[in-house]
DNA sequence: TTGCTCCTCACGTCACGTGAGGTGGC
DNA sequence: TTGCTCCTCACGTCACGTGAGGTGGC
């Protein structure tokens, strides 16, 4: 028979926890002295030791409860907390590639905008568009994605052009750079779960925020995503 | 300017967790209404879009704070919290390749006495033991291990018959018999850190736990170490 | 008599969730 | 008048950590 104390120090546990697994049921010592002194014999080590690998492993003292309780449950359990060990594990390298993708090639002075723009894209995304945009990413590669946002900029300049000079919003021109605009953003949308939609709502409604990210002025995107408006209303 | 409830569903919050902002001091609405309804501004959402992407990765609330009041300190605490990020993804993996070992290797009537020990190891070995030993493990390779068990399980049934038998300790067969069980094991802890002592306080302490799962019953197994014990005092 | 271990309350932790009870604009 | 949103307390969560105040054996 071991005293509270005994018991913790060898199982590197403490007296405290031993002390709360006696008060919720968990583990209760299998005697009590006269004075009221817990006394463990080795059934309550053994379960002790069952406790502590559940414990390890992540299971909450319910679960744990549960498992003791009812032992023919427990492959059902592990292997439902496996794998919820694993989704955690790939959410914690999704986590992992952002932070270091942020850290080696954001400028620090660049981080709080980068931090809005990620949230911002959890705020407009559902997780499934945004697996989508990624998946869609992945597929396109790099290089494609360095020319498309090339050709981007360049539409862009093009279209400011078009909002300095005032040129009408029906005219030639205008309504071939917007349909090129249009086919350039479909080409990231291709899963097509609403994601075009969502990102024409974060435009219009984050122009500033967005627009500190790019190299035009805020004034300039607004007036530049009204004309596209204008542009597109008059297609049709 | 917004409302709580609009910003909370602007942003994928919840109002509760905008109150509790507030109430903190992390994030305070720029105005309250004459009836003390608060109203949220650009700037709040803003900083908002700081939070939940730092929430995101994972910072406490606290350190959310510290990190927007300076933000130079941003890259050394974003650093350090990749480095407790990739921690928790080893552990993890390591968590799973225990739990995959045993919801596969072992017969689920035997997962409380499986948990049993390695909760056992937990508590006699310091965690630089356990990495000590299984860095051993792994440089012996898995059949090198299997034919040491082979081994060791012979060498328990011949020191098994000498006790039986009632063998003298300082017989020449008992002696040749342990300084073999000795150089097996010692095969195992060549760390040097101290396992092997662990081991054999472990063994002494919890022979009954530990025979449950060898196919030899407690009282010869008890009989065995102290038969074993005996011979080595002779020896020395 | 001095340490050490044991005991039972009981508050604190962290980021909110969840009512309870009440007010103000459509 | 009926919903809806807003407000302020304030308790609950999870697995203990950490005193507070007191007792019993060496």
């Amino acid at each position: 028979m071991w005293t509270i104390g005994q018991l913790a120090q060898a199982t590197r546990t403490t007296v405290r926890a031993l002390r709360h697994y006696d008060q919720i049921g968990l583990l209760r010592p299998s005697e009590r002295t006269q004075n009221g002194h817990r006394r463990y014999g080795p059934d309550d080590l053994r379960r002790l030791y069952r406790i502590r690998a559940l414990r390890t492993f992540g299971l909450s003292l319910d679960e744990i409860a549960t498992a003791l309780e009812a032992p023919a449950s427990m492959p059902t359990l592990l292997r439902a907390h496996l794998a919820s060990l694993s989704r955690r594990a790939t959410e914690i390298d999704a986590l992992r590639t952002q932070l270091t993708r942020l850290l080696d090639h954001d400028d620090p002075a660049d981080y709080l905008k980068a931090l809005e723009m990620m949230a911002m894209l959890d705020a407009y995304f559902t997780p499934e568009q945004q697996d989508s945009l990624a998946a869609r990413r992945e597929e396109l590669g790099p290089e494609a994605i360095e020319t498309a946002k090339g050709e981007w900029l360049t539409l862009v300049e093009s279209l400011l052009g078009c909002v300095r000079t005032g040129a009408a919003p029906d005219s030639r021109e205008a309504r071939d750079l917007v349909a090129r605009w249009d086919a350039l953003a479909a080409g990231f949308h291709t899963g097509g779960a609403g994601t075009e939609t969502a990102a024409r709502q974060m435009w219009a409604e984050n122009s500033e925020e967005i627009s500190a990210r790019l190299p035009w002025g805020a004034d300039e995107m607004r007036a530049l995503m009204v004309y596209v408006n204008e542009v597109r209303s008059q297609h049709a």
